[in-house]
DNA sequence: GAGTTTGAAACT
DNA sequence: CAGTTTCAAACTC
């Protein structure tokens, strides 16, 4: 393993022991002219279960309040493997982060190590400065303070890692809960110039730590031994470790899982449980993901967004993909395919999938799903994948991923998780492709008739909108009856 | 496992 | 920006 992937494997493995955050987020307004085929998505209080199999991937936004110096970034989205790599992409990005997305706050000069400077600077009076020094092969860990006795670090592992026997700066997670409501940030001092990521603690899903080896792997990676101890190591307690600063801001002192959003999806087969050496004293189980699925891409070289691994920020591995360039053994294509993405859109890498409020609600997809065919209810719907209802963003037509109809319901029974909650019937469910085209049929012929007659045109208007107006009052009625509610005319 | 369907991504 | 093509995953048989 040459220096790169050991920083590289390194890195994962230290993100990977943090889990993602839903943090909040704003919703566009609804899009009124696509309510007809979406109804009623932005219900007040909705909220969907949680479940085994939900996902998270690094948000796009955090917020700091009240701390002003790092009261408001961003994080990065782009998948934490090339973050990993930031340097070695430079030359090819141009400056570091220059062409990242930026319509959100993040501050994306803003450095690793800026952000480790600012959260210390924090506190005035120094009592809440967390060990910004990390690890290094021959120092070993050293708090930034001795004498603080919140000087914190998180080894990376209880055994020598690989990378220890070299040079390389061993990263040592700064994990502070900005909010003091879980939403973590895992800064990486050992590489300044990183992005920092947004994690979330979830001790009761810890995820399986992956690294971008394993990430396509389908063989099982089954924890070992070592990684149990150091999950016991940092939070013997179960329980996350915080500290608060005299400003107020919360430090998660313990890793969280990490996961990212659809595409490593929990499947129940996938999911090991680790008892942990010790358990019958009482310790928890701790439950570690295992899951990325392989490609199978033929003509993309893995370069493309067609390919998950890809678009997820992995390399292939163990995949089933042919003529494979996305690798580490391809590195200048693989930059070059980066850099081609995000010329097209700079926010290719993002997640999909924003998070709304944290907590009960999931979130919704960023740009929408634009299914014509599927109702959205089978998994080629991105929003149905991710076990999120569409929403007005969505350009779909014939929507049914919004409402307890029946035939999400049977659908949802065949599904690994039955628990999801989903709102109440929406009254324009009814609204189905075919009453919109029966409507435009009407209004067609109308026009037809009008112009057969060679009424004018105000005439032939005024024709139309009668018709549409009857059409009207035929959809409302069949909503109310469906509903069981009287309908007066 | 092969063939079909589907919708996102890429292209024009 | 809209229409078309390409692509790989999801799905069906």
């Amino acid at each position: 393993m040459n220096e790169l992937e050991d920083q590289e494997y390194s890195y994962k493995r230290d993100l990977s022991e943090g889990s993602l955050v839903p943090s909040h987020h704003t919703h566009d307004s609804p899009r009124m002219a696509n309510l007809i085929s979406h109804g009623m998505h932005s219900v007040p209080g909705y909220s969907r279960m949680e479940d085994d199999y939900t996902t998270y991937r690094i948000l796009p936004q955090l917020t700091c309040d009240p701390v002003p110096p790092v009261a408001h970034f961003s994080l990065a989205s782009y998948p934490e493997y090339l973050l990993a790599q930031s340097s070695h992409y430079q030359h090819v990005l141009g400056q570091p982060y220059s062409s990242w997305p930026s319509q959100e706050a993040f501050h994306y000069g803003m450095s690793s190590g800026e952000i480790c400077r600012a959260v210390t600077s924090i506190s005035s009076d120094g009592a809440d400065v967390y060990s910004l020094e990390g690890y290094s092969t021959d120092q070993g860990f050293r708090h930034h303070d001795r004498n603080q006795p919140h000087a914190l670090h998180v080894p990376p592992h209880d055994q020598k890692h690989p990378a220890e026997t070299s040079n390389i700066c061993q990263p040592v997670q700064i994990v502070c809960d900005v909010t003091g409501g879980g939403q973590v940030v895992v800064l990486n001092h050992c590489s300044p110039d990183q992005i920092p990521h947004s994690l979330m603690m979830d001790l009761n899903t810890v995820s399986q730590p992956k690294t971008s080896e394993q990430s396509c792997s389908t063989e099982d990676h089954s924890p070992t031994e070592k990684d149990a101890r150091h999950s016991e190591k940092i939070t013997s307690t179960g329980l996350p470790q915080t500290h608060k600063t005299s400003a107020g801001v919360t430090f998660n002192l313990a890793p969280g899982p990490y996961a990212s959003q659809l595409h490593q999806t929990l499947c129940p087969t996938q999911i090991v449980e680790l008892e942990e050496e010790g358990q019958s004293k009482g310790r928890r189980r701790v439950k570690w993901e295992k899951s990325k699925r392989p490609c199978n891409c033929t003509k993309s070289q893995c370069l493309k967004l067609y390919c998950e691994c890809f678009a997820n920020g992995d390399v292939c591995n163990n995949c089933k993909c042919l003529n494979c360039y996305n690798n580490t053994e391809h590195n200048l294509e693989r930059s070059q395919a980066i850099k081609a993405c995000l010329d097209r859109n700079p926010g290719a890498f993002r997640p999909k999938i924003g998070s709304k409020k944290q907590g009960n609600v999931k979130g919704c997809h960023t740009k929408g799903c634009n299914c014509k065919r599927s109702g959205c209810l089978k998994n080629y719907c991105e929003c149905y994948e991710a076990k999120i209802m569409c929403t007005s963003t969505c350009k779909c037509v014939g929507c049914r991923n919004y409402e307890e109809s029946p035939s999400k319901k049977s659908s949802e029974r065949d599904r690994p998780d039955s628990s999801i909650y989903y709102p109440t019937r929406s009254p324009l469910a009814c609204i189905t492709p075919d009453v919109v085209e029966a409507t435009c049929g009407c209004l067609l012929a109308q026009a037809e008739e009008a112009e057969k007659e060679g009424y004018t045109a105000a005439h032939a208007e005024r024709m139309i909108l009668e018709e549409f107006g009857q059409c009207l009052t035929q959809i409302v009625r069949s909503i109310f009856k469906s509903n069981s509610v009287q309908f007066n005319e």
